[in-house]
DNA sequence: TACTTTTTAGG
DNA sequence: CTAAAAAGT
């Protein structure tokens, strides 16, 4: 009677309690495991993304790990898995911990459906579990620091044991699905593609981390947000390389941006309402612009056309590779909500849709913090000057020339402000949609009458 | 994990 | 007068 480990934000190998977890299960009962991922109905629609494109991908890179025996089925987990289950016998199904509210309620349906089969869920995708930590008067942590002292002062357990020679149950599947087309050049997909990734950041940037991560112009970041998204890689894997890599200020640095990682996940757990709803409002409903001039503001955002070129470059390598760097999500962010007096909402939605590492509490409360209206936010009158932000962290303007072409004939730092610059010296590159001083101003006005 | 304006220190 | 610090948005 085999045992079933269902993959569901966990596609890796190493380090998977969940799946350790069902090969003892197997071994007790001298069977084997079958690898199990359900395929959602809907996921797979002439509208999917780059998420699902990747996600394709990494599911490949997955079954062949398993020499070709990943059972993917397509159906609604409370449907496929008991079917599985009972096709089977398993006497056990194991899953990894759902964190988000609607996971819980989708493993209990899961949970009922399976009837006498108990659903063991294991571990979880983060360090710690969210809703795990309280303040001593058990209240949720509403403030990082707080949060990422007791995170630490927690601790977490050492990366599993990846299970060797399983015997993995041979059981039929409706195969990997295809890929779904997309304009996004996808980063490499899989375990194996990830941990190579992050040995090379390890080696070559980790120790620059702390001064080189604020530049979109360097590869200073780890590139770690997909496969921790994908669960090729769990971050207590990472927290223990860090470990290991000694107590420099790049290492403290990196472990409090996956602190940050962790905090939106448990506000989220406690807070499911933000993911749409803002945590507080800072500005008045009226305020925000709407209309057919919004909409075209929005375009020009969306598609890199702003007449900024930090922003511009931004969106387009967003819409390039699925990816932005950090530092140009927070200035692209804050120009959608305080330039153009646009809903987080509508931006973190567009992201959502073309960020291959898209994930809804890192991106929901992201999109929070820039606006102001999380718990533990920026203040709203802290606005990112995108002039400004060019020329600290872009000072050649390298990372603006490589995604905008229009701009690739001005040399340095001036191509953050080719307003100032002789109308031939970039032709075909759109003026500025705002004024920054005067957006900022009435964004600020906005929020002293809220 | 901003920025602007005002105030103050220091030569 | 300049630059740093503080205050305010």
């Amino acid at each position: 009677m085999p045992t079933v480990h269902w993959f569901r934000r966990d596609l890796r190998l190493a380090d998977n309690p969940a799946l350790v977890a069902a090969v003892e299960a197997a071994r007790r009962a001298d069977d084997a495991v079958v690898p199990l991922f359900v395929v959602d109905p809907g996921l797979w629609t002439a509208a999917a993304g780059p998420r699902v494109a990747y996600l394709a991908r990494s599911l490949r890179a997955l079954d062949a790990a398993l020499d070709g025996r990943l059972v993917v089925r397509h159906g609604r987990p409370q449907d496929v898995v008991p079917a599985v289950a009972r096709e089977v016998e398993a006497p056990t199904v194991h899953v990894t911990a759902a964190t988000e509210p609607y996971g819980r309620r989708r493993d209990d349906a899961v949970a009922q459906a399976l009837g006498d089969v108990p659903l063991v869920a294991t571990g979880s995708p983060y360090a710690v579990a969210p809703g795990r930590l309280r303040t001593q008067q058990g209240s949720p942590y509403e403030v990082f620091t707080p949060f990422r002292r007791a995170w630490l002062d927690h601790g977490w357990s050492a990366p599993a044991p990846r299970p060797r020679s399983v015997p993995w149950a041979d059981v039929r599947g409706d195969g990997v699905p295809d890929e779904p087309a997309t304009t996004v050049d996808l980063p490499a997909a899989g375990e194996a593609a990830a941990r190579r990734r992050w040995a090379t950041f390890v080696a070559d940037a980790l120790a620059d981390y702390d001064e080189d991560r604020d530049r979109p112009d360097l590869d200073g970041t780890s590139s770690m947000s997909v496969p921790l998204k994908y669960g090729e890689l769990h971050p207590r894997t990472l927290l223990a390389d860090l470990a290991g890599a000694g107590s420099s200020a790049s290492v403290a640095t990196y472990r409090s941006e996956l602190a940050w990682r962790e905090f939106h996940a448990d506000v989220l757990w406690h807070h499911p309402d933000a993911a749409r709803r803002s945590l507080r409002t800072v500005v008045p409903e009226d305020a925000w612009a709407t209309g057919p001039a919004a909409d075209d503001a929005f375009a020009a955002w969306a598609e890199g056309r702003t007449g900024y070129p930090l922003v511009d470059a931004g969106m387009r390598q967003l819409r390039a590779i699925g990816w932005m760097h950090n530092r140009v999500r927070m200035v692209t962010a804050s120009f959608l909500v305080k330039d153009l007096h646009q809903r987080w909402q509508r931006g973190a939605e567009h992201f959502l849709a073309w960020l291959v590492d898209g994930d809804v509490p890192q991106n929901q409360l992201n999109w929070q913090w820039v606006a102001g209206t999380g718990r533990d936010a920026a203040p709203y009158f802290r606005v990112f000057n995108p002039v400004l932000q060019g020329r600290r962290f872009d000072p050649d303007g390298t990372y603006v020339r490589q995604w905008v072409p229009e701009l690739r004939g001005i040399p340095g730092g001036a191509v953050h402000e080719p307003w100032k610059l002789p109308a031939a010296a970039a032709p075909d590159y759109p003026p500025r949609i705002v004024d920054h001083a005067q957006a900022r101003a009435a964004a600020l006005e906005a929020y002293g009458r809220r």
